[in-house]
DNA sequence: AATGGCGCCAACCGCCGTCGG
DNA sequence: ACCGACGGCGGTTGGCGCCAT
């Protein structure tokens, strides 16, 4: 009945990745792609959980990765996915090519939660912040919190999306993160910004995800040839993809917008 | 120079929908 | 049709490093 277990959680590796076995891993992959992640820690030698190879996979060795911090362009995006997708990372990630849900979520908690309260909006509702009771407010705009409260409060605070897909979303003129939060924008991630938004690619949300998500999830053999960046790839992970001009913005977003325009001409 | 607090992020946990057997 | 593993997702945590005192 059913299939065979995950894995035995007995003898499971928990922690840290040491280089070793992000090595096992990334050959593993390299030679066999992502079929089967349950068979994947046997066959390549690791005691690992099949879910934990996944997520090291998907979160850190993916060669399509970008490093370091999000480009106001990109944090822009985000907070806009986030009005209306609410904590849907996954589907705010796809729209951002090179990052991942993992990053995304924890950029939002560290980052961009803070900067939409500083100005003065509510970064689960959107809405200004004007409007909350007083205990409520100071719960959110509280920075001193120690750590473990204001987690508690974080977490119960992203529980749920602030605005659903089907609740006229696609008034893109009504989004306030837009209007408010463009100006500290520089021109030309404005211009991004209004590109990708701009498109019409809310109309065909589904279709398009599929289309981006042609990079992640199954299909890695893609146009990107394995074989022949992996040692240098590998070599990147010491200092970080970025060190190496793999930043490339401007590729992504023009890829980006090339996709949503594409998309938007069905 | 020591240390305590905080920020950041990689990784884990647990739930849920899907699908194989 | 049903059971249960798989894969994906969002929430949470642990630990490291930085910074202020």
């Amino acid at each position: 009945m059913g299939r065979q277990p995950c894995c035995d959680k007995l003898g499971v590796k928990k922690g840290p990745w040491t280089a070793d076995e992000d090595n096992k891993l990334i050959n593993f992959i390299l030679t066999n792609g992502q079929c089967c992640w349950r068979a994947v820690p046997k066959l390549a030698g690791l005691r690992r959980c099949g879910k934990s190879c996944r997520l090291r996979w998907t979160n850190y060795l993916r060669p399509d990765l970008k490093r370091g911090l999000l480009s106001e362009a990109e944090e822009q995006l985000v907070i806009d996915l986030h009005a209306r997708l609410g904590n849907r990372w996954s589907k705010i990630a796809a729209r951002l090519p090179g990052r991942t849900d993992n990053e995304i979520k924890n950029h939002w908690n560290t980052h961009i939660k803070k900067k939409l309260i500083k100005m003065g909006m509510d970064p689960v509702t959107h809405e200004p912040l004007q409007k909350q009771p007083e205990n409520q407010k100071n719960e959110c705009h509280n920075p001193n919190n120690n750590k473990k409260t204001k987690k508690t409060a974080e977490s119960s605070a992203g529980n749920h999306h602030c605005k659903e897909e089907n609740e006229s979303v696609m008034d893109n003129s009504s989004s306030p993160t837009k209007t408010e939060n463009s100006s500290s924008v520089n021109t030309d991630e404005s211009l991004l910004l209004d590109n990708l938004i701009n498109t019409s690619f809310w109309i065909e949300e589904e279709a398009l995800w599929n289309n981006n998500n042609n990079l992640g999830g199954h299909g890695y053999g893609g146009n990107f040839s394995w074989e022949e960046n992996w040692s240098w790839l590998h070599e990147c992970e010491d200092f970080g993809i970025h060190d190496f001009g793999f930043d490339c913005l401007d590729d992504f977003e023009l890829n980006a917008i090339n996709t949503t325009e594409t998309e938007g001409k069905h």
